[in-house]
DNA sequence: AAATTACACAACCGCAGAAAC
DNA sequence: CGTTTCTGCGGTTGTGTAATT
Protein backbone atom coordinates (compact mmCIF):
# COMPACT_ATOMS: atom_id res chain seq x y z
CA UNK A 1 0.00 0.00 0.00
CA UNK A 2 1.14 3.63 -0.63
CA UNK A 3 2.83 5.61 2.57
CA UNK A 4 3.59 9.17 2.65
CA UNK A 5 7.41 9.32 3.04
CA UNK A 6 8.26 8.88 6.37
CA UNK A 7 10.14 10.75 8.97
CA UNK A 8 11.18 9.07 11.04
CA UNK A 9 14.58 8.70 12.77
CA UNK A 10 17.12 6.34 11.27
CA UNK A 11 13.76 4.81 8.57
CA UNK A 12 13.97 7.61 6.30
CA UNK A 13 12.75 7.02 3.16
CA UNK A 14 15.38 5.89 0.58
CA UNK A 15 14.89 6.33 -2.91
CA UNK A 16 14.96 2.25 -4.41
CA UNK A 17 13.33 0.42 -0.98
CA UNK A 18 9.86 -0.97 -1.72
CA UNK A 19 6.95 -0.47 0.33
CA UNK A 20 3.64 -1.78 0.97
CA UNK A 21 2.46 -5.58 0.74
CA UNK A 22 5.29 -8.35 0.80
CA UNK A 23 5.41 -10.71 -1.65
CA UNK A 24 5.87 -14.19 -1.02
CA UNK A 25 9.14 -14.26 -2.46
CA UNK A 26 10.23 -11.49 -0.21
CA UNK A 27 8.60 -13.88 2.74
CA UNK A 28 10.77 -16.43 1.58
CA UNK A 29 13.96 -14.73 1.44
CA UNK A 30 13.49 -12.90 5.18
CA UNK A 31 12.22 -16.20 6.58
CA UNK A 32 15.06 -18.16 5.41
CA UNK A 33 17.58 -15.73 6.25
CA UNK A 34 16.66 -15.42 10.01
CA UNK A 35 16.51 -19.25 10.24
CA UNK A 36 19.63 -19.49 9.12
CA UNK A 37 21.61 -16.50 10.75
CA UNK A 38 19.19 -14.89 13.44
CA UNK A 39 17.51 -11.61 12.87
CA UNK A 40 20.59 -9.95 14.36
CA UNK A 41 20.81 -5.43 13.65
CA UNK A 42 17.42 -5.18 12.27
CA UNK A 43 18.61 -2.18 9.99
CA UNK A 44 21.49 -3.62 8.38
CA UNK A 45 19.20 -7.16 7.52
CA UNK A 46 17.90 -6.38 4.75
CA UNK A 47 20.74 -5.89 2.67
CA UNK A 48 22.47 -8.54 4.21
CA UNK A 49 19.62 -10.63 3.36
CA UNK A 50 18.73 -9.12 -0.46
CA UNK A 51 15.83 -7.37 0.20
CA UNK A 52 14.53 -4.30 -0.96
CA UNK A 53 12.84 -3.11 2.28
CA UNK A 54 13.61 -0.83 5.73
CA UNK A 55 14.64 -3.42 8.50
CA UNK A 56 11.73 -1.53 10.42
CA UNK A 57 9.50 -3.25 8.02
CA UNK A 58 11.42 -6.52 8.00
CA UNK A 59 11.51 -6.43 11.91
CA UNK A 60 7.60 -6.01 11.00
CA UNK A 61 6.98 -8.60 8.74
CA UNK A 62 8.81 -11.10 11.10
CA UNK A 63 7.63 -10.35 14.61
CA UNK A 64 3.71 -10.18 12.92
CA UNK A 65 3.86 -12.91 10.11
CA UNK A 66 6.72 -15.08 9.23
CA UNK A 67 7.61 -15.94 13.38
CA UNK A 68 7.00 -19.49 13.09
CA UNK A 69 5.71 -19.37 16.53
CA UNK A 70 2.19 -17.70 15.26
CA UNK A 71 -1.24 -18.90 15.40
CA UNK A 72 -3.25 -17.30 12.64
CA UNK A 73 -6.59 -17.51 12.06
CA UNK A 74 -10.06 -16.89 13.79
CA UNK A 75 -9.73 -15.60 17.71
CA UNK A 76 -11.23 -18.78 20.17
CA UNK A 77 -14.00 -17.63 22.31
CA UNK A 78 -11.63 -18.41 25.02
CA UNK A 79 -8.85 -15.58 23.50
CA UNK A 80 -11.56 -13.06 23.38
CA UNK A 81 -12.67 -13.40 26.98
CA UNK A 82 -9.14 -13.32 27.84
CA UNK A 83 -8.43 -10.25 25.80
CA UNK A 84 -11.20 -8.40 27.20
CA UNK A 85 -10.31 -9.23 31.05
CA UNK A 86 -6.28 -8.33 30.51
CA UNK A 87 -7.95 -5.19 28.69
CA UNK A 88 -9.61 -4.43 31.51
CA UNK A 89 -6.50 -4.71 33.66
CA UNK A 90 -3.84 -3.61 31.67
CA UNK A 91 -6.06 -0.66 29.19
CA UNK A 92 -4.31 -0.69 25.56
CA UNK A 93 -0.87 -2.22 26.65
CA UNK A 94 -1.20 -4.55 23.19
CA UNK A 95 2.31 -5.93 23.67
CA UNK A 96 1.99 -6.86 27.56
CA UNK A 97 -1.38 -8.43 26.12
CA UNK A 98 0.30 -10.53 24.02
CA UNK A 99 2.65 -11.71 26.62
CA UNK A 100 0.05 -14.01 27.85
CA UNK A 101 -1.97 -14.67 24.53
CA UNK A 102 -0.04 -17.65 23.45
CA UNK A 103 1.10 -17.57 19.51
CA UNK A 104 -0.91 -14.01 19.18
CA UNK A 105 0.87 -10.92 18.41
CA UNK A 106 0.20 -7.64 19.85
CA UNK A 107 -0.85 -6.27 16.24
CA UNK A 108 -3.34 -9.20 15.92
CA UNK A 109 -4.58 -8.39 19.43
CA UNK A 110 -4.97 -4.97 18.75
CA UNK A 111 -6.79 -5.31 15.23
CA UNK A 112 -9.22 -7.61 16.97
CA UNK A 113 -9.57 -5.77 19.81
CA UNK A 114 -10.37 -2.38 17.85
CA UNK A 115 -12.70 -4.06 14.76
CA UNK A 116 -14.44 -6.55 17.13
CA UNK A 117 -14.38 -6.69 20.68
CA UNK A 118 -14.71 -3.28 21.28
CA UNK A 119 -18.11 -2.84 19.49
CA UNK A 120 -19.24 -6.06 20.86
CA UNK A 121 -18.82 -4.41 24.67
CA UNK A 122 -20.11 -0.83 22.70
CA UNK A 123 -23.00 -3.06 21.76
CA UNK A 124 -23.56 -4.64 25.20
CA UNK A 125 -23.94 -1.10 26.47
CA UNK A 126 -20.24 -1.32 28.07
CA UNK A 127 -17.83 1.33 28.06
CA UNK A 128 -14.70 -0.21 26.05
CA UNK A 129 -11.72 1.81 27.64
CA UNK A 130 -13.20 1.71 31.41
CA UNK A 131 -15.28 -1.43 31.06
CA UNK A 132 -17.74 -0.07 33.05
CA UNK A 133 -21.52 0.07 32.27
CA UNK A 134 -22.00 2.95 30.19
CA UNK A 135 -24.82 5.00 32.15
CA UNK A 136 -26.53 7.52 29.89
CA UNK A 137 -26.21 10.91 31.49
CA UNK A 138 -29.41 12.87 29.38
CA UNK A 139 -31.24 9.76 30.21
CA UNK A 140 -33.40 10.18 33.39
CA UNK A 141 -33.28 7.28 36.20
CA UNK A 142 -36.95 7.26 36.03
CA UNK A 143 -38.17 8.34 39.04
CA UNK A 144 -35.99 5.66 40.56
CA UNK A 145 -33.87 7.11 43.55
CA UNK A 146 -33.26 3.89 44.70
CA UNK A 147 -32.04 2.61 41.48
CA UNK A 148 -29.88 6.02 40.62
CA UNK A 149 -28.28 5.05 43.67
CA UNK A 150 -27.81 1.72 43.22
CA UNK A 151 -26.07 2.61 40.03
CA UNK A 152 -23.61 4.64 41.53
CA UNK A 153 -22.67 2.15 43.71
CA UNK A 154 -22.24 -0.47 41.39
CA UNK A 155 -20.01 2.06 39.75
CA UNK A 156 -18.44 2.82 43.02
CA UNK A 157 -17.93 -0.93 43.63
CA UNK A 158 -16.54 -1.34 39.85
CA UNK A 159 -13.95 1.70 40.38
CA UNK A 160 -12.81 -0.18 43.22
CA UNK A 161 -12.16 -3.39 41.90
CA UNK A 162 -10.28 -1.81 38.92
CA UNK A 163 -8.04 0.23 40.98
CA UNK A 164 -7.21 -2.80 42.93
CA UNK A 165 -6.33 -4.93 40.35
CA UNK A 166 -4.20 -1.90 38.56
CA UNK A 167 -2.48 -2.05 41.54
CA UNK A 168 -1.74 -5.49 42.24
CA UNK A 169 -0.95 -6.08 38.34
CA UNK A 170 1.93 -3.23 39.72
CA UNK A 171 2.87 -5.06 42.74
CA UNK A 172 3.60 -8.48 40.74
CA UNK A 173 5.52 -6.88 38.08
CA UNK A 174 8.23 -5.60 40.94
CA UNK A 175 9.12 -8.97 42.21
CA UNK A 176 8.82 -11.10 38.98
CA UNK A 177 11.02 -13.52 37.29
CA UNK A 178 12.38 -12.82 33.82
CA UNK A 179 10.56 -13.65 31.02
CA UNK A 180 11.69 -16.32 28.64
CA UNK A 181 9.85 -15.42 26.20
CA UNK A 182 12.40 -13.05 23.55
CA UNK A 183 9.81 -11.52 22.02
CA UNK A 184 8.27 -9.96 24.79
CA UNK A 185 11.62 -9.96 26.65
CA UNK A 186 10.48 -6.78 28.64
CA UNK A 187 7.48 -7.78 30.13
CA UNK A 188 7.79 -8.98 33.78
CA UNK A 189 4.63 -10.60 34.83
CA UNK A 190 5.26 -13.96 35.70
CA UNK A 191 6.40 -14.88 39.22
CA UNK A 192 8.41 -17.63 40.53
CA UNK A 193 6.97 -20.80 42.70
CA UNK A 194 7.61 -19.02 45.83
CA UNK A 195 5.88 -15.84 44.72
CA UNK A 196 3.00 -17.40 44.01
CA UNK A 197 2.79 -19.07 47.28
CA UNK A 198 2.56 -15.86 48.90
CA UNK A 199 0.29 -14.40 45.95
CA UNK A 200 -2.72 -12.97 47.63
CA UNK A 201 -6.02 -14.14 46.40
CA UNK A 202 -6.35 -10.65 44.85
CA UNK A 203 -8.46 -11.05 41.89
CA UNK A 204 -11.20 -13.13 43.29
CA UNK A 205 -13.05 -9.28 43.00
CA UNK A 206 -13.13 -10.19 38.87
CA UNK A 207 -14.51 -13.70 39.89
CA UNK A 208 -16.93 -11.66 41.74
CA UNK A 209 -17.88 -9.89 38.82
CA UNK A 210 -17.82 -12.67 36.29
CA UNK A 211 -20.34 -14.04 39.17
CA UNK A 212 -21.97 -11.03 38.75
CA UNK A 213 -22.38 -11.28 34.81
CA UNK A 214 -22.94 -14.83 35.04
CA UNK A 215 -26.03 -13.90 37.18
CA UNK A 216 -27.48 -12.78 34.42
CA UNK A 217 -28.22 -16.15 33.32
CA UNK A 218 -28.55 -17.64 37.00
CA UNK A 219 -29.79 -15.35 39.64
CA UNK A 220 -27.89 -15.19 42.51
CA UNK A 221 -29.71 -14.25 45.64
CA UNK A 222 -27.04 -13.78 48.09
CA UNK A 223 -25.05 -10.62 48.53
CA UNK A 224 -22.05 -10.28 46.84
CA UNK A 225 -18.60 -9.05 48.41
CA UNK A 226 -15.50 -8.09 46.88
CA UNK A 227 -11.93 -8.73 48.51
CA UNK A 228 -11.01 -5.28 46.84
CA UNK A 229 -13.66 -3.38 48.05
CA UNK A 230 -15.20 -2.24 51.18
CA UNK A 231 -18.81 -1.94 49.03
CA UNK A 232 -21.49 -5.09 48.54
CA UNK A 233 -24.43 -4.92 46.84
CA UNK A 234 -27.67 -4.29 48.59
CA UNK A 235 -29.73 -7.15 49.35
CA UNK A 236 -33.12 -5.64 49.05
CA UNK A 237 -34.88 -4.31 46.09
CA UNK A 238 -31.97 -5.82 43.72
CA UNK A 239 -31.61 -8.65 42.75
CA UNK A 240 -28.51 -10.15 40.58
CA UNK A 241 -30.69 -9.92 38.00
CA UNK A 242 -31.12 -6.32 37.85
CA UNK A 243 -27.49 -5.62 38.63
CA UNK A 244 -26.93 -7.91 35.82
CA UNK A 245 -28.51 -5.60 33.84
CA UNK A 246 -27.22 -2.23 35.30
CA UNK A 247 -24.04 -3.89 34.30
CA UNK A 248 -24.78 -4.36 30.55
CA UNK A 249 -25.70 -0.29 30.63
CA UNK A 250 -29.49 -0.84 30.34
CA UNK A 251 -31.48 1.79 31.34
CA UNK A 252 -31.82 1.67 35.46
CA UNK A 253 -35.65 1.76 34.84
CA UNK A 254 -36.19 -1.45 32.76
CA UNK A 255 -33.92 -3.21 35.33
CA UNK A 256 -36.66 -3.28 37.85
CA UNK A 257 -38.71 -3.77 35.01
CA UNK A 258 -36.57 -7.27 34.12
CA UNK A 259 -35.84 -8.71 37.40
CA UNK A 260 -39.63 -9.61 37.91
CA UNK A 261 -40.53 -10.25 34.00
CA UNK A 262 -39.09 -12.70 31.57
CA UNK A 263 -36.27 -12.49 30.06
CA UNK A 264 -37.79 -11.98 26.39
CA UNK A 265 -37.23 -8.48 25.65
CA UNK A 266 -33.38 -8.80 27.41
CA UNK A 267 -32.79 -11.85 25.34
CA UNK A 268 -33.82 -10.06 21.91
CA UNK A 269 -31.29 -7.54 22.91
CA UNK A 270 -28.89 -10.10 22.74
CA UNK A 271 -30.25 -11.97 19.81
CA UNK A 272 -29.01 -9.52 17.76
CA UNK A 273 -26.23 -10.96 15.70
CA UNK A 274 -24.31 -13.48 17.43
CA UNK A 275 -23.75 -11.43 20.71
CA UNK A 276 -25.76 -14.09 22.55
CA UNK A 277 -23.80 -17.04 22.16
CA UNK A 278 -20.29 -15.09 22.10
CA UNK A 279 -21.75 -13.39 25.73
CA UNK A 280 -22.55 -16.34 27.16
CA UNK A 281 -19.53 -18.24 26.30
CA UNK A 282 -17.22 -15.30 27.37
CA UNK A 283 -18.49 -14.63 30.64
CA UNK A 284 -19.26 -17.79 32.14
CA UNK A 285 -17.99 -18.23 35.55
CA UNK A 286 -14.39 -19.76 36.55
CA UNK A 287 -13.41 -21.12 39.34
CA UNK A 288 -10.18 -20.35 41.46
CA UNK A 289 -10.42 -23.10 43.88
CA UNK A 290 -10.03 -25.61 41.20
CA UNK A 291 -6.15 -24.88 39.75
CA UNK A 292 -3.89 -26.79 41.29
CA UNK A 293 -1.29 -24.42 42.00
CA UNK A 294 1.45 -27.27 43.46
CA UNK A 295 2.01 -28.10 40.13
CA UNK A 296 5.30 -28.11 38.69
CA UNK A 297 3.44 -26.02 35.76
CA UNK A 298 3.10 -23.16 38.10
CA UNK A 299 6.21 -22.26 37.79
CA UNK A 300 5.31 -19.28 35.86
CA UNK A 301 2.13 -17.03 36.72
CA UNK A 302 1.56 -14.73 34.96
CA UNK A 303 -1.47 -12.11 34.51
CA UNK A 304 -3.47 -14.48 32.61
CA UNK A 305 -3.64 -16.58 35.50
CA UNK A 306 -5.14 -13.80 37.00
CA UNK A 307 -8.18 -13.38 34.56
CA UNK A 308 -8.38 -16.56 33.54
CA UNK A 309 -7.82 -19.50 36.38
CA UNK A 310 -7.53 -22.16 33.73
CA UNK A 311 -6.87 -20.62 30.21
CA UNK A 312 -6.17 -24.19 28.58
CA UNK A 313 -7.84 -26.48 29.89
CA UNK A 314 -11.00 -24.30 30.58
CA UNK A 315 -14.55 -26.32 30.41
CA UNK A 316 -15.92 -23.64 28.34
CA UNK A 317 -13.75 -25.08 25.25
C1' DA B 1 -24.43 -6.39 -12.55
C1' DA B 2 -22.54 -2.26 -10.88
C1' DA B 3 -21.86 0.93 -7.25
C1' DT B 4 -21.44 1.76 -2.58
C1' DT B 5 -20.48 0.73 2.10
C1' DA B 6 -18.56 -1.89 5.84
C1' DC B 7 -15.20 -4.74 7.53
C1' DA B 8 -10.68 -6.95 8.43
C1' DC B 9 -6.05 -6.65 8.80
C1' DA B 10 -1.35 -5.77 7.10
C1' DA B 11 1.67 -2.21 7.19
C1' DC B 12 3.30 2.34 8.26
C1' DC B 13 4.24 6.37 11.43
C1' DG B 14 6.13 8.66 15.20
C1' DC B 15 7.52 8.51 19.76
C1' DA B 16 9.99 6.84 23.89
C1' DG B 17 13.29 4.23 26.17
C1' DA B 18 17.38 1.36 26.02
C1' DA B 19 21.79 0.51 24.38
C1' DA B 20 25.92 1.79 22.24
C1' DC B 21 29.35 5.07 21.36
C1' DC C 1 27.60 12.34 30.59
C1' DG C 2 25.73 13.78 26.25
C1' DT C 3 24.62 12.18 21.68
C1' DT C 4 23.39 8.89 18.37
C1' DT C 5 21.39 4.68 16.97
C1' DC C 6 18.39 0.89 17.51
C1' DT C 7 14.32 -1.38 19.04
C1' DG C 8 9.72 -1.85 20.47
C1' DC C 9 5.23 -0.05 21.21
C1' DG C 10 0.69 2.00 20.41
C1' DG C 11 -1.96 4.57 17.19
C1' DT C 12 -3.42 5.10 12.64
C1' DT C 13 -4.30 4.36 7.80
C1' DG C 14 -4.68 2.23 3.16
C1' DT C 15 -6.13 -1.60 0.59
C1' DG C 16 -8.48 -5.79 -0.56
C1' DT C 17 -12.66 -8.16 0.02
C1' DA C 18 -17.30 -9.17 1.46
C1' DA C 19 -21.81 -7.57 2.08
C1' DT C 20 -25.41 -4.62 0.90
C1' DT C 21 -28.10 -1.53 -1.96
Amino acid sequence: MRRRSSTNNGDKEVAGLKRGPWTAEEDEILTAYIQKHGHGNWRALPEKAGLQRCGKSCRLRWINYLRPDIKRGKFSLQEEQTIIQLHALLGNRWSAMAAHIPKRTDNEIKNHWNTHLKKRLMKLGIDPMTHKPRVESSAPLSGSTKNGSDLRHMAQWESARLEAEARLVRDSKQAVAPNPNPIHHKNKNHLTLDQIRVRPRCLDALTAWQSVVAGMFSFPSQELESPTSILSFPSVGHTGTSYAYGEMGLDSSKCVEKSNQPLQEFEETLMDSDIDAWFDDSFRVGNYENIDQTSSDALTYSVLDLVNPSPYDSYIF
